[in-house]
Order: structure tokens, then sequence, then C-alpha cells
RNA sequence: GGGCGAUUAGCUCAGCGGGAGAGCACUGCCUUCACACGGCAGGGGUCGCAGGUUCAAGCCCUGCAUCGCCCA
């Protein structure tokens, strides 16, 4: 190993492409169900194929990588399922806007042929995406790359689809359903993103049938609906109107007589007037009225597909309709208010805030539509899902969350799952002309099951792309088939995602995983925090505010930008990227990069570490580093078993910067130098054998650069934690903690020597004595133990402190211009004469006075009550007593120097 | 309207019953033979506000304020 292999910074761009091909080349990404072991599986949330990378899936991933990284140097069976999702509504919208730049519009083009179109975009773009997931280095099995479009995967939609509608699960019916005009199809309820707007109350007088000087007065922010209106409702306790139930009102604008009903639901008798017009067809709470009533009300459709006002609507007078026919609603709302108020109707209008519900895709206002649809009944299918968290066959990490998912779950409503768009399963059932009735089928039918005829007609309706997502744990692991790979893997570990999936994603493979599998998906449900923009809005495509995740790659290299994402990953909801903490982590990079090059350069050429971690010629500063290094091995185990992905990030910056680096490295320095083999080799011994070891320990977070210091460690090294040879970091074994390594008094007597440097290193900088200087220094002790193991030590006080000479002894004294520093036990003495004035030393003695007098009081007080003393826990009580006797002991001295210097 | 979360150093955020922390930024000294993407030292906070529980409270409880998210 030469130093010329290493240049003087770390470059990430001219590694990382090539670990990748080399892992990928090697298969160390593929797993095998066959080669037995502890299964560990994770399956991807498949992005949607028309997505490109952003920051979100960057960070999701990254979580995902260091746990599969992670297990998989610990000897599990891992298994990372990669894939994407057809995403419907979203690519459906890609596609038809690409075409309509060639002036090409769907319909024109016909069904098979637009899906065609569809077919060959994904081809040509859905691949994206998982290049993209390369860039960040993510170890999938891409052998076993899925997509919920693919033959296999629409195999098992098609089985859960008939199995369900067998099972009486599945139903078609006429409902009020969210209608996007944009989108032209139904929509789920979550597919609806509400959002308050400013709007106006109005009030509209409605007269009644036998008396016209009567009027009811009702509030609503959509006038442009009463052209829908069936009745009118009070409450059947309202003693103003109560005695109006069964009469009629002349609807304004219309020669429509609607009823005055009693509905205690709906009416909030402390709301506006206390009377509320129903338009069944045209709102959810009064489609639900109108169901209440015995008989139903009529429900009259108002709107068309595209939200805008029928040009034919029963009983609205010509002369009306001739303004509003063909409007969109909002458009016809103010033509609405002015006709009302030209003829005396409109009461008053007031500012009103309410909300609006959007479509999730396009952002347009969402209609609530008179429509028939596929649905899951999903009563029966939320019950067992409730129980597996509840038992905790299945955990949420944080465990918070399960009580949203708890409140969806328990008020869960059935699941519109039809959507009239092209792309996507094409619901397997069939409508006979003859007969009317509906074939299910698993295979394409011929004839009709009802009737035998043979005019059949396919539903053109298709599934909703989160149908397919919810059976993604199984199906892409080749259900309904019994593959190995599903008996082997499934259920699967855990599942990485975010907090705006619970409900979409989540609880529905939950639903569908119990259903067919009869076991939970997944153990864990790991829930990290989306990624926001600077306004702490979520990033969207359609809002514009993505930030490329590539773009800060190249400018930080990914393993900085992973680390960064584990260190972000313990906040609750909102992360904010911010430029400054990946560079940071870019510098941590560069500080590894350095220190291995230190390490290689002080390996002898055909370095051969010794046997032993640690022979009786191991310093204490060798000791004292494996201690540390095999807590941190503690430490990092049991983050990343807890999903404390920050802890464990944390624990290896601490460790890798300020104790190798700062610590270890400088404290070996003469050893490593020095004329002693045997203390050089234990000491290279040590240096090789930490880095390696906190490589690998690192490696699930910060893969490139891991990979490629370790391959130019020399073999010996590389192999000497673990028999036999391995290729690559990615395959060697994980840290494991060796108790016997960690002791507490290494780490003490290591500690004491830090002391007394960081007390002379204080006062020079303090002294502003300049590094170059070398200084003498005293240090007095009484104790004689101290005053031997300083002595043993010395050399390393001597070096990090930059002393010409350090004196330790009991009859050493102070002389007579000097700063004093003290610690446990010893005081040290640095002679300033002629370096530095005593009056710079008077200032610093009186600012170290001001801290301990401070800390003395403090502990005075809390010692001098008594209900601490007496109720405190005794140790609490001597530990704070132990240290207030140590501030004491300290402010006695550092008085006596200030006495001194006169 | 209901629920959840946030409020800690200039900034970004950890900590969640017993001596206020990190990174960045800032100040001083230093081109010391791994690293100036660096080293050493240092300054900086009445832990949103008001009550309460406790010997002890960023940390637990109650209320309030501000911001954000989810659901209706």
């Amino acid at each position: 190993m030469s130093v010329e292999e290493l240049s003087k910074s770390y470059d990430p761009s001219v590694v990382e492409r090539a670990w990748y091909d080399f892992w990928l080349e090697k298969g160390f990404f593929h797993a095998d169900a066959d080669a037995g072991g502890v299964p560990y599986c994770i399956v991807i949330p498949p992005p949607n194929v028309t997505g490109s990378l952003h920051v979100g899936h960057a960070y999701d991933s990254t979580l995902q990588d260091i746990l599969v990284r992670w297990m998989r140097m610990s000897g599990r069976n891992t298994l990372w399922l990669p894939g994407t999702d057809h995403a419907g509504i979203a690519t459906q919208n890609v596609v038809e806007r690409q075409l309509a730049r060639k002036k090409i519009d769907r319909h024109s083009l016909g069904r098979e042929k637009f899906v065609e179109e569809v077919w060959k975009w994904k081809q040509e773009y859905g691949g994206r995406i998982i290049g993209q997931l390369k860039h960040i280095g993510a170890s999938c099995d891409w052998d076993r790359e899925r997509f919920t479009m693919d033959e296999g995967l629409s195999r098992a939609v098609r089985e859960v689809f008939v199995r369900l509608h067998e099972e009486g699960l599945i139903y078609r019916g006429e409902r009020l359903i969210n209608w996007c005009p944009r989108c032209h199809t139904a929509l789920s309820d979550i597919e609806v993103e509400h959002e308050d707007e400013k709007g106006k109350l109005y009030h509209i007088a409605y007269p009644l049938s036998h008396d016209k000087k009567i009027r009811l007065t009702v509030a609503t922010t959509r006038p442009e609906t009463m052209l829908g209106d069936t009745a009118v409702a009070v409450h059947p306790l309202d003693p103003r109107y109560k005695e109006l139930i069964g009469k009629t009102i002349d609807l304004p604008l219309t020669a429509r007589k609607i009823p005055i009903v009693g509905d205690a639901i709906l009416v909030d008798l402390e709301f506006g007037s206390g009377a509320v017009k129903v338009t069944p067809a045209h709102d959810f709470n009064d489609y639900e009225a109108g169901l209440r009533q015995d008989p139903p009300l009529p429900r009259i459709k108002m709107l068309s597909d595209k939200a805008e006002i029928l040009p034919d609507i029963p009983d609205v007078l010509p002369a009306i309709l001739k303004h509003v026919a063909g409007k969109p609603a909002k458009k016809a709302r103010g033509v609405m208010v002015q006709l009302l108020q030209e003829q005396g109707f409109l009461v008053k209008t007031e500012d009103y805030g309410h909300s609006i519900g959007k479509c999730y895709r396009c952002k347009s206002v969402v209609e609530p539509a008179l429509s028939p649809q596929w649905f899951v009944k999903t009563g029966p299918l939320a019950g067992p899902a409730i129980e597996a968290v509840e038992t905790g066959k299945i955990t949420f990490y944080p465990k918070g969350w399960e009580n949203t998912y708890f409140d969806w779950m328990r008020n869960i409503k059935d699941w519109c799952i039809s959507r009239q768009i092209w792309w996507g399963h094409r619901i397997p059932a069939w409508y006979c002309d003859d007969c009317g009735e509906i074939t299910v089928s698993r295979t394409d039918p011929t004839a009709c099951g009802e009737c035998g005829q043979n005019n059949l007609r396919q539903e053109t309706d298709v599934l909703d792309t989160w149908f397919s997502s919810a059976l993604w744990p199984f199906s892409t692991l080749g259900w309904p088939d019994k593959t190995r790979e599903l008996s082997f893997y499934y259920p699967t570990s855990v599942l990485v995602t975010g907090l705006d999936i619970i409900f979409f994603w989540v609880a529905r493979m939950i639903m569908m995983g119990l259903h067919f599998m009869k076991e939970v998906p997944f153990r864990d449900v790991y829930i990290h925090a989306l990624v926001r923009d600077a306004e702490g809005h979520k990033m969207s495509k359609s809002k514009g505010n993505v930030i490329d995740p590539l773009s800060m790659l190249e400018q930080y290299g990914t393993d900085a930008f992973r680390f960064t994402f584990a260190a972000f990953a313990a906040q609750g909801r909102d992360i904010k990227l911010s430029a400054d903490r990946i560079e940071g982590y870019r510098n941590f990079a560069n500080k590894i990069w350095n220190a291995s090059r230190f390490a290689l350069m002080n390996l002898d050429d055909g370095f051969v570490p010794n046997r032993d971690t640690l022979t009786p010629d191991a310093s204490l500063a060798d000791r004292w580093i494996h201690s540390r290094l095999h807590s941190v091995v503690q430490e990092v185990q049991s983050a990343f078993s807890d999903y404390r992905f920050n802890d464990a990030a944390s624990a290896l910056y601490q460790f890798i910067w300020h104790e190798f680096c700062d610590w270890y490295v400088e404290l070996a320095k003469p050893a490593l130098q020095g004329d002693d083999l045997a203390v050089r080799r234990a000491s290279q011994t040590t240096l090789a054998g930490t880095l390696e070891a906190a490589l690998r320990l690192l490696h699930p977070i910060m893969p490139f650069i891991t990979e490629e210091i370790w391959q130019k460690l020399p073999e010996t090294v590389r192999h000497a934690q673990h028999r036999g040879s391995v290729t690559s970091i990615m395959i060697a074994p994980f840290p494991e903690a060796d108790k016997k390594l960690i002791d507490p008094a290494v780490e003490q007597d290591m500690q004491v020597v830090m002391d007394l440097i960081l007390a002379i290193r204080n006062i020079r900088g303090e002294m502003n004595i300049p590094p170059s200087a070398q200084i003498p220094a005293i240090v007095k002790t009484a104790d004689d133990a101290l005053a031997k193991h300083l002595g043993k030590n010395a050399g390393y006080v001597k070096t990090l402190a930059r002393l010409q000479e350090l004196r330790i002894g009991k009859n050493e004294s102070k002389p007579k211009a000097a700063a004093t520093g003290v610690m446990r036990g010893a005081e040290v003495y640095i002679p300033l004469e002629g370096i530095i004035d005593l009056g710079q030393e008077r200032d610093r003695l009186d600012k170290e006075l001001g801290k301990i007098a401070k800390d003395i009081s403090m502990f005075t007080k809390k010692l001098s009550n008594k209900s601490f003393v007496d109720k405190a826990p005794a140790a609490v009580v001597e530990k704070d007593k132990s240290r207030l006797d140590d501030l004491r002991i300290k402010q006695e001295k550092l008085e006596h120097s200030l006495k001194m210097l006169g």
C-alpha cells in the first residue's frame, strides 16, 4: 500500500459508480430463497412509474437500504424487493398531456391505441426512477423488479377481485361518489384533499306554496345547486317550523314544489335560520338525509360529468336555464345569485370560510356525483386488521401512529374501487345484454354465467391503483402461486414509508394480507417524516417545489446525503433539508478519508496485524479505543434494531471523528513513529483494526466510501477479523460487540490523562500561547498512584499538549509567575514568566472562579434543602455532595493561585 | 369542529424527571510532516407563556398562544 493511492481529499464522483457496478456484477444484491437461513425482507413502496426521484424517495429508500445492508452483513437471508406502481390516473394524465402537445385526444385514438401509447411511454421513461435509486446506492434485488401491471401481478389482482366478489365483499351499486370533472373519474374518499377556502354564504328566501308571504330562509355556499333541490329540511323539534313539516315550498326560479321535511341529523338548531336546502344528488349529507325520508327524496341531477349545468333539468324554467346551462358550476353561481337578487329572493350575502374537496391528482374541485360504481365492503376486512395491530402482530414505529391507524380503521367506509379511465387493471366483469346480469370471472368468459347467451360487454372501468398496491407484499413474491419465495420471505420484516400513505396503502395492505395470506404482511411499520420544502409544504410535481436529489448527490456525494437522512430520521413530521447539514457530512466523509490515508501511510509494506487484538505491548490508548469501539458497536446495533437511525449516525460521527481521529490517532502517533517495533506493531494493529471495524459499522449508512477505503486496506487487515476471504465490505460481517473489551477502568485511566491535556490546552488557548511554543508544565499531586499513572503516560501529555518538559511530583511547587489549572487530585502549573502578562492570567482565573462560584451556590442550596437530602435517592445526594467537594477544592486552589499572582 | 405534532444557542435540530447538548454559523490562535472539507481554545440559551404535581421539571399534568399536519 503506498500513499500515492489516496488523494488528499475524497472525491465521491469517481468511485461511486464503479462500486455500484461491482456489487451488481457480483450479484450481492440478489437473494435466494433456497439458500436458507433467517429471512429478512423489505418490499419497496413502489414509486409511480411517472415519477422521478425526489427527496422523499431518496430518504425512504436510504432508510431501507441502511436496514437491508445492516441485516445482510449480519448474516440474514436478505431480500429488498423493488418495483414501480402503474399509478393509473397520474400516468394517464401524463400521457394525455404528451398527446395533447401533438394535438391528439385520447378519445380520437380509442382505448386500445391509447393504452398502447401508455405502455410505450412506460418502456421509454418508466424506468427512470429505478435508475435513480441506483444512484443512491439502493441494494435492491433488481432481478426481482416488479410492476403492478405486469403479468403476474395482474393475475393476482384478478384473483383477488374474483374471490372478493364471490365472498360478497365486492359489489356494484349506484352511490354518491367523489367525481373529478377534470380526470373524468370517480375517486375514493381519501383521494380527495380538503382545503379551506374563503367563500360566501348566501341566504335565500324560499316561499311556502300555500302562503307566498311566508318565506323560509335557507343558507348555502352553493346557490347554483338549488336547481337540484328536492326538499327543505328543518329540525323536527324546532318550534318555529315543526308545524310546517309536510307542507311544500315553491322553489324559486323553477316550477318545482318541494316538501318541508324534518331531519334531526342534517339540521343544526343553532346554525343559521334553522332551515336547510336539500340536494340529494350533489351533496353527501343531503344524500344521506334523502335516504332517511320515507319514501326517499328524489334525486335531481343538475351537473354534467364536466361539472357544468345540464341543458335540461326537470322543472327549471327555460328562461332561467338559458342563462346557466353549460356553465361551469362556479360561473353559474354568480349568475344564479344575480337572478335571485333580481327576483327578490336573495336575503343577504356574508363572507364564509369553508372547506373544498380537490382531486389529489389534478387539484380540480371534486363534485359529489350520483354514479354506478364498484365498491369493496371494508367492514369485514377491517376487523382483523385492527386486531393485528392491537395484539402486537404488527408494531408501528413510532407507536403514536397506531392511534391514527385505529381511528381511520374504526370509521372506515366502503372503498370505491372503480375508475373511469383506461390505464389500469380492467375490471373482470361482463354485462349480459340479454339478461342484464353480471358475470365476474378469472378467465374471459364467452357466455353469460346466468343465461348462457354470448352478448357480453366487458366493464370499461379499471381498478383503483391502490387496489393492486394493497397486494404488493404477496403479489410480488408470486401469489397466487405457492412459490418458494412466498413461503420463505412472507411475512416481510418491516415496511418503511411516509405518513402520507398510511391510509392509502399501509392499512389496505394489512387488510388484504390478512385476508388472503391469513398472516400480516409485515411485522413492523416504520413511519418517517416527510421531506418538505422551505415553507413546510409537501413537495409535489404539480406545485413545482420539488428539489432534485441527484444534484445534491453530485454536489456532496451520495454518502454525505445518506448520512444526512440518517441523522434527520428522529424528526416527527417535517424535514426541512439544509445544504449546510449535508456539507457538514461531506466534511465527515473527507475526515474518514484522511484518517484512512494516515493509517495506510503508517502501515509498513506487507503489514500483518497481531493475531490478538490486544497484546501485552498494547498501549493505554490502544486499550481505550478498543473499549470505545465496542461500546459504539453496541450502541449502533441497538439503535438500528429500534429504527433509531439518528442515534446510530451520531454515535458513529462522535466516535469516528472525535474519539478515533481527534484522540486516538494523535495519541498513537509517537508509537507509530517510534523505534519500539513491538509497540509500533501493537498500535498499527489497533489503528488498522479499529478503522476496519469502524468502516464495517458505517457501511450501511455510507456504503461507497467505506467500500473504497476497505478495498485499499491490506488483505491481512480486511480478513483479520473473519475467516476466509471476502470480496466486499457489503458482505463482510457486521461488527459484534465484544464485552470483554469494554473496560471502564481503562476508560477512566485514559480520561485522567485527557483531563490533564485539556487543562493545559485550556491555559494555552486562553493565554494565547502559540501552538509552536514548546512550554514546560508542572503537575503537583499528593496522590502517589495518580503521579505514577501520569508519569507513565507523560508521553501522551507532552505530545498532545505540546510540552517541552513535564514534571510530576508531590513536592513540586508553583513557580512565581504561572498559570494554574486544576483537575481532580492534581494541579498543573504553566510558568508564564517571559511568555505572557500576568493580568491576563488574573482575568482567566476570575472567569473560572465565577463559573465555579455559580455552581457552588447551586449545589449548596440544593444540599441544604432538607427535603432533598431526605427524599432524593441516596446515590443522587452522594453524587452532588462529591461534586460540591470537588468544586470547593478547585475553588480553593484557584483562589490561592490568584493570590500568589499578587 | 375533532385529533396529532412542533415551539430548546443566530440557523437546522437532538435531549423528555436529577449537573442545558450537537452540527453549522460566530470569536481568538495556528498553513504542526492524515485532513484548512483541517487543528486547538472560546463566546452564546430566564428550554413559547401562565399555573400545577414533585425534594427536584425543556422533560409529567392543566390552560393559553403561535405555527404546521391529518380527519370531518
